[in-house]
DNA sequence: TCAACATATGTTTAATTGTTCATATGTATA
DNA sequence: TATACATATGAACAATTAAACATATGTTGA
């Protein structure tokens, strides 16, 4: 009696083992192209630097000139310059020129909830 | 005349210009803290790796124990568990223990809707 | 308690990356 | 067109970090 509901037990366990093993293989072939999940990390790291995420930040209400966000942020011209060229090169802002000036802007809505998505994780 | 309608422009785009500051000022008053935008970065930074990724999208159907991700993913148990730890401290995932394993998976929805909305943008 | 398994941690190394300084490009105006 | 202003780019350096290897900790069952 004893023993065979240990014996029970165990082929439970075998079974709901096989069955993980399976989910586990499916999810194999459901995980996206590595190139794709490559990218999407590319991404992600253009939001972890702390002077990318106050730029874009800062662009969240008005969009900004160079000089505006060099000045707001107590940054280099250069230092922003680059940064813009990496947000640029991300599609997360866009630019039109005004003279000499070149303003920028959130490039479109995802920008804005992946900020706020990140915003509400951290002032938990 | 041609004078005058010159003056006129001059002083509205004065004017726009110094509204333009104005607007400017109140956005650096309305800027969150260094504190929490610093936070910020370092929760995309975590998602800013393509193995973290990878080991986060392998757990978005099903939890999995740190051998389960390392054979899935082809990664050696130490870097699993290295990442592993990174993903805790952000409380980016959670874990049981059952037995020998421990069995992680992802800590609340907004990991989940930071991805999908990452994915989104990447998919464009 | 000991052996086997699962996971975690410490350390070193190679590669990545943000900033700075210097300079170049582009634009408007006198 | 010459000058000043706004932005972009190139190169060098310092700091960060992921992976690998070795080892430690923790758990189960004999």
């Amino acid at each position: 009696m004893a023993e065979e509901s240990k014996e029970k037990t165990m082929n439970v366990e075998k079974e709901s083992q096989a069955e993980r093993e399976t989910v586990i293989h499916k999810m194999q072939e459901q995980q996206p192209d590595d190139e794709i999940l490559y990218d999407l990390a590319e991404l992600f790291k253009v939001f972890g630097d702390s002077t990318r995420i106050k730029i874009l930040y800062a662009m969240f209400e008005h969009e900004l000139c160079v000089n505006d966000i060099a000045g707001l942020l107590n940054l280099s011209q250069s230092s922003v310059s680059h940064q813009l060229r990496i947000l640029k090169t991300s599609k997360l802002v866009k630019f039109r020129r005004e003279g000499k000036s070149i303003y920028y802007s959130l490039d479109d809505e995802h920008v804005r909830s992946i900020i706020s998505m990140g915003m509400e994780h951290v002032e938990e």
